[in-house]
RNA sequence: GUCCCGUUCGUCUAGCCCGGUCUAGGACACAGCCCUUUCAAGGCUGCAGCACGGGUUCGAAUCCCGUACGGGACGCCA
């Protein structure tokens, strides 16, 4: 099977958003297959009607576009292929590996109940397996609800995973499950199967609580004559709680993370890290570099917790390094919701903003803190900060040094960080003060807060006009 | 209750397959120091871990067994 191309799915169901846990075993399933130049599917699990809606599947498509995980086929709809898996049940009817079932689920429902209460466990009784095929046919004639089961054969699945390794278990813990319900609708392990078959599907890789599906299935696949693929089961991603992430957790949504002003990339490259190791001290991955170096091997076998606090500092660290051409695209949605933006931002004044953003990249945890953080470079009046205007402009004196300061800063042959360094030294050492005497006031009164990037640096790229003004008040 | 899987710093992990090179390496977080005009960023240092018990072996984080703990699955959900 491994001659064959690589060809892998992603099968998430549509009823609820794509969570972290979901995303990362979708980054993985693309890792893989863009490794092995592979095909990457993305099929939608929606055979619960009920439960699924468009909604939801179009958030999914949504997210994974936002990561950047691009699918080659698909998406599929798995209701599509109903016919097929029904199809695919009557097979197994005749060639013995199914029989009906007349069971009321209300029977069993409340037999599991008792086993429950005298904490035994309860296994399908198999009674309808026993019915002569002439009851069997007068039932079905009867029009009486029929279910189909797998017969599962005596003996013990055994499978290699990829990840785990050897998993066997002994046919004696596998019921009889149900192929098709009553309704005439087949379940999720017909599905998935005939679909993984139809689909060529080559290495099945997924989320570690389909561990114990897996034997099923693998009788599934052998029943119908078909090749079984690599199994591949990834450890699940737990709260601080340890348990399952779920919405119990606070943000689990993908989407939830891009309004916070995350980067794909840092996601990305934080989701990869997450149960999947290189083997290296490498911490930060290209793309391309990512998917050289991704294998099965690496994969942990332990499940991980995911950890908010080394996104946050993976997002900075991208946001600090993203070409200057990759961030602005991210930053522009930004300006516009806070009502910053203007067109000539990508035009004349280009350079201007080059500068400004890269003045607040080691300064910004998220997108949102350009806009949030360059403000006053935008805004004609200061917005003080009350706090830092009590702490440095109560004195009359220093508002007064701060006018002087203006009037050298006017007179400046040239407005650059050195003439500007050498004018506030200066004046400070002619007033007998430090000079952060005169530069923590001058701070707050250009910028109107008392934290801001580096001082001279500001002065530049607001112009000379702008600082004087503002220094004197 | 049954079955399956797992267990290295608080968290993500390297090392385990191929026992000695591990006084267990890196990263996040945290603390301190340096740089410094504020805030960040950056640099340096520190804190902190092989779940436990047996075995095998000259030697075990690494191999074997058991215990404990954790997770997952046991549906006419996916």
């Amino acid at each position: 099977m491994s001659k064959q191309p690589v060809r892998v799915r992603f099968a998430p169901s549509p009823t609820g958003y794509l969570h972290v846990g979901g995303a990362r075993t979708a980054l993985f399933d693309w890792l893989f297959a863009r490794k092995h130049n592979g095909t990457f599917i993305l099929r939608i699990e929606d055979t619960d009607i009920e439960r699924s809606s468009e909604e939801m599947t179009r958030g999914i498509l949504d997210a994974m576009t936002w990561l950047g995980l691009h699918w080659d086929e698909g998406p599929y709809m798995q209701s599509a292929g109903f016919d097929q898996h029904r199809d695919a049940v009557s097979k197994l009817l005749e060639s013995g590996h199914a029989y009906h079932c007349f069971c009321p689920p209300e029977l069993l429902e409340q037999k599991r109940k008792e086993a429950a209460a005298r904490k035994t466990d309860f296994k399908y009784d198999r009674i309808c397996l026993r019915l002569a095929p002439d009851e069997v046919k007068r039932c079905l004639e009867n029009e009486q609800r029929a279910a189909v089961r797998f017969k599962v054969p005596d003996g013990s699945v055994s499978f290699e995973d990829a990840v785990v390794g050897e998993v066997t278990i002994s046919s004696e813990t596998i019921e009889d499950f149900v192929l098709l319900r009553s309704n005439g609708q087949p379940t999720y392990h017909v599905s998935v199967v005939v679909d993984d078959i139809e689909m060529r599907i080559t290495h099945v890789i997924r989320g570690a609580d389909h561990i114990s599906n897996t034997p099923k299935q693998i009788l599934l696949y052998r029943a119908l004559g078909a090749p079984i693929p690599v199994f591949a089961h990834i450890p699940l991603i737990l709260g601080p709680d340890k348990t399952r992430l779920s919405k119990r957790h606070g943000a689990t949504s993908v989407m939830a993370y891009q309004e916070q002003g995350i980067l794909p990339e840092a996601m990305r490259n934080f989701l990869a890290l997450l149960g999947w190791s290189p083997g290296t001290d490498q911490e930060f991955f290209e793309d391309d570099e990512l998917i050289r170096a991704f294998s099965l091997e690496g994969i942990s076998k332990a499940n991980a917790v995911f950890n908010p606090e080394k996104l946050a500092w993976f997002n900075a660290q991208y946001i600090a390094r993203l070409p200057h051409e990759r961030l602005v695209p991210y930053l522009k949605p930004e300006y516009i919701k806070a009502g910053l933006w203007r067109d000539s931002l990508e035009r004349e004044d280009a350079g201007w903003f080059r500068s400004l953003v890269d003045l607040y990249r080691p300064r910004a945890k998220v997108l949102q803190d350009f806009p949030k953080l360059s403000r006053f470079f935008f805004l004609d009046h200061v917005e003080y900060d009350q706090a830092a205007v009590d702490k440095f402009l109560k004195d009359e004196k220093v508002r007064g040094y701060l006018r002087t300061l203006a009037d050298r800063l006017e007179a400046l042959p040239e407005f650059s960080h050195h003439s500007l360094e050498a004018a506030v030294r200066s004046l400070a050492d002619e007033l007998g003060v430090k000079p952060a005497a005169l530069m923590n006031p001058a701070r707050v009164a250009i910028t109107g807060q008392a934290i801001a990037p580096g001082l001279f640096d500001v002065m530049i790229l607001l112009g000379r006009d702008k600082t004087v003004k503002r220094l004197r008040i």
